[in-house]
DNA sequence: TCTTGACGGTCCATTATTTGGACCACTAGT
DNA sequence: ACTAGTGGTCCAAATAATGGACCGTCAAGA
């Protein structure tokens, strides 16, 4: 590993629950040495990626991050597009929707939305990255993907997270083909054991799959009728999605129409 | 200079209008082997920070840019809070303003708003860093800083943007004086041959310079009248930046009321 | 069709950079 | 005064970055 993955892999431990972070707490978290964990902090503190707060000598996330995702959002807007039809989503359906877009072998969240109708609410840290193997989104998006880079992704230790985490390849290949049949995945109680959630993949201009947007409702609301709503009304958001990013769907989406 | 800060260097090339480039352009902008740079570009690409254009195989900002701000944002909301400020500023002395953030020796810009009352405007590229020797944000943030971290920025050869840029550190030393008196900072013709600015600075609570807002107009529209009714704006808006930050005025700012 | 140049990308011995254990300074609690 | 917890620093040893040469591809031009 390179030391550039290693100083960027330090931002990950940002999160909203802990928005600063002691050297101290980065060497636990990363398992590295303290000496190399610090020398990472000032190089990246040098380039704005993270401050120190002067007070506790703890660190946070820098302005350069806000200038980047200025640029980003200008120059290539997925986020502006997306919030909408989130929304527009999760309030037809009553229910927390989100989107995330695929980078390496995780989902970047991008954007979440619930409309808090009910008591229970679906616990969502949008600074948390989503495993491909786990999840409604990562099945949505396996499922238009090349095989061996499905492969390369089973390949490498599954995680378990609930009794119902798949992590056996070949019923994993069994669920993607089911999901490649339906143009919907679902994953249920497989990241969090009071949750299930289902998924439609987001396609660029090329017909690859480049994220999902997904929602995620508590079990006990999940009835039949309220998940085949959910189903139709997450395959248009989906597809609109795709559309307004100049995208397409691959030939053998079943809501490819033939042109 | 260290690997991670060569690689987090290349971001920096992103500008709203470059929002992809391709290695080549890479290797001109920085100067370095194109090997170096390809594999760094891999490297923030396999982290999310850069993302390949399928079909040009020119780099973009990546996803994991959104998430962090996002992360950024929800727990050190300064962009949110800082955005309504100047938005009423700018609308208030019908001028562009903006606010930036001070990372290293450059500052980062946040945020920036143009009425658009008039038929020309201030150009203003949010991805752009500012130097601090030739706009009145840096005069701002330098006056109230400590003395050798000026000393330090003077010392590396301040660039000439125009026929008024100071590069002399006994004179800048001189428009510091000035503008700690002020407590408003101004630069004419610094930076941009047609823009004079008023910046004021902004400040954590441990009474630091953290950044500067600022107001930038065409110099055939800055009139000494105008002039005077951005300054009280101005200041008052700085001031209310600073206290929603939680900040506090340093001791010798002349807004300073002793407690 | 055969060059030419620009493009992105790769290889591997050399070299320069990162590494990490030990150490220092400070603070709070006992 | 001792301990355990911070954050931060140093330098020899070892690892990882480097960069010149090389490859395949594409598009324009002769």
């Amino acid at each position: 590993m390179g030391t550039i993955t290693k100083a960027l892999e330090l931002l990950d431990f940002f999160s909203r629950s802990s928005p600063e972070i002691g050297l101290g707490e980065f060497v636990r978290r990363s398992g590295r040495e303290k000496a190399t964990v610090h020398r990472h902090l000032v190089e990246l503190e040098q380039n704005g990626f993270v401050e120190k707060n002067p007070q506790s000598r703890a660190y946070r996330l820098g302005p350069a991050i806000l200038r980047l995702s200025n640029v980003r959002e200008t120059t290539h807007p997925a986020r502006r597009l997306i919030r909408p039809v989130v929304t527009q989503l999760a309030n037809d359906v009553g229910e927390m929707a989100h989107a995330s877009l695929l980078h390496g072998n995780q989902l970047s969240p991008v954007f979440h939305f619930d409309p808090q109708r009910h008591g229970t609410q679906v616990h969502y840290d949008e600074a948390e990255l989503l495993p491909l193997h786990a999840t409604s989104s990562g099945f949505a998006v396996m499922a238009y993907s090349a095989p061996d880079f499905v492969a390369q992704v089973l390949s490498i230790a599954p995680k378990t997270y609930t009794r119902q985490t798949v992590t056996n390849p070949t019923e994993l290949q069994l669920i993607l083909e089911r999901t490649r049949a339906a143009g919907i995945a679902e994953a249920n109680q497989t990241f969090d054991n009071e949750v299930t959630s289902q998924s439609a993949a987001i396609f660029d201009s090329s017909g690859q799959p480049i994220g999902a947007i997904s929602v995620a409702v508590p079990m006990v609301r999940a009835t039949p009728d309220k998940k085949a709503r959910i189903r139709s009304t997450l395959a248009q958001a989906a597809l609109s999605v795709t559309r307004s990013l100049g995208g397409v769907l691959p030939v053998n989406h079943p809501m490819c129409t033939p042109t």
